[in-house]
DNA sequence: CATCATACCAGACAAATGTATGGTAAGTCA
DNA sequence: TGACTTACCATACATTTGTCTGGTATGATG
């Protein structure tokens, strides 16, 4: 019977195990068992349970696939995929096939937040940091503050400014002084979220 | 007995499952059963297969949690989680524990690559659209093409800038006419990495 | 040497999970 | 009206999956 060092098996095991859960599909146990070709279900099983006493996975006794990530601040909260957009619904994110340019990974600190990305196109933004190519990430939300950068709608074209409200109407202004301020006439702006995140690939795969 | 219109209940299993999906962990049939408030597990996979059937989910037959999102909904590639550092080794990257802020999730095009992120401190890049507070994602790489935005350490301190090379020097350029380009003494630069990716959270959580 | 910790194996059992069969009920259409 | 489609329910069975019990073997330590 061969037999590796101690940890070393240990440590393999639980980048497999962490890739799968990143990936978004846990392994059964034996699954495990078969990717390190072992003889019995019980070596494996072992091995996790040992990962999980050590706090680097996480479990859901009894459950199939059961093993998890844990929620620790080491790790951060847990990961995401969400949709990048090519053209943004005004109404709620039912995400037309055509509209979908792929999913990107996000850490979500709260599981009810709707998010989105949107790939930015203009460069009224430099001046904030934002150039052309750039995705941002949304928060879908109503409403926003004054200073915050948001996605708006407005007659059906989505832009990404900055938000300032004043005591009688709402302006949308550019980070960028060859552009102009927009003030929008109430009824042609919708506000589709604030910008939480800023992305830029400087690589193309 | 309750009843919805043809369809709806449909639509927001596919929500349901998809959400699931994309946060890493899939619903077995029972648990889609118990989120529509189902009396019979035979309602919900019925809904699952005809979204199989309709091409919208995919499956692995007979397997626990074995429905996925179909290979056309352009997941892209497998997210990792990725260090995040606060000091930069000049050696492999062995993470100290104090040295490691926590970890971002990436998208990794091959498996191979060796990656790491690092917070921008100064201004020298705002140029280029790289504000102080960003996040850098570093291909650790020993060299770089002129042109690339690159990590490299100076007397153990480690600097992001646009690398320019020619016949007898190399040069390390910012992108923000407040600063002079940086001509190191060969013996004295290490060039780390190269910058793939550019992060800026708007938000604290 | 005995003891302990660790890495592995073998087999069986319990529970979770997928699947199949039979059914009711409502709405639409010819 | 009957036939068809769709959305649901009830029950049972088959298979997968988690778990447990008992075991061997190796290396380190007192």
């Amino acid at each position: 019977m061969g037999r590796t060092p101690p940890g070393q098996t240990r440590e393999r095991i639980y980048q497999f195990v962490r890739d799968r859960l990143l990936s978004g599909f846990p392994p059964t146990v034996r699954e495990v068992k078969e990717a390190f070709n072992f003889r019995s279900v019980q070596t494996a099983r072992e091995h996790l349970e040992a990962l999980v006493n050590e706090g680097r996975l996480g479990k859901e006794k009894g459950k199939a696939r059961g093993y998890r990530l844990p929620d620790s601040s080491r790790l951060g909260p847990p990961t995401r995929l969400v949709p990048l957009l090519g053209r943004v619904p005004a109404g709620p994110l039912d995400i037309a096939a055509e509209d979908l340019e792929g999913y990107i990974p996000i850490q979500a600190h709260h599981s009810s937040e709707e998010l989105f990305g949107l790939r930015v196109r203009g460069v009224s933004m430099t001046g904030a940091g934002i150039l052309p190519g750039d995705i941002v990430v949304v928060r879908r939300q109503p409403t926003a503050d004054s200073g915050d950068i948001v996605v708006a709608l407005i007659e059906d074209e989505a832009t990404v400014k900055r938000l300032r409200i004043s005591k009688n109407h709402v302006e949308l202004h550019p980070e960028n002084p060859d552009f102009e301020p927009i003030i929008p006439d109430s009824t042609d702006l919708k506000l589709l979220g604030k910008v939480i995140e800023v992305r830029r690939y400087l690589e193309r795969p």
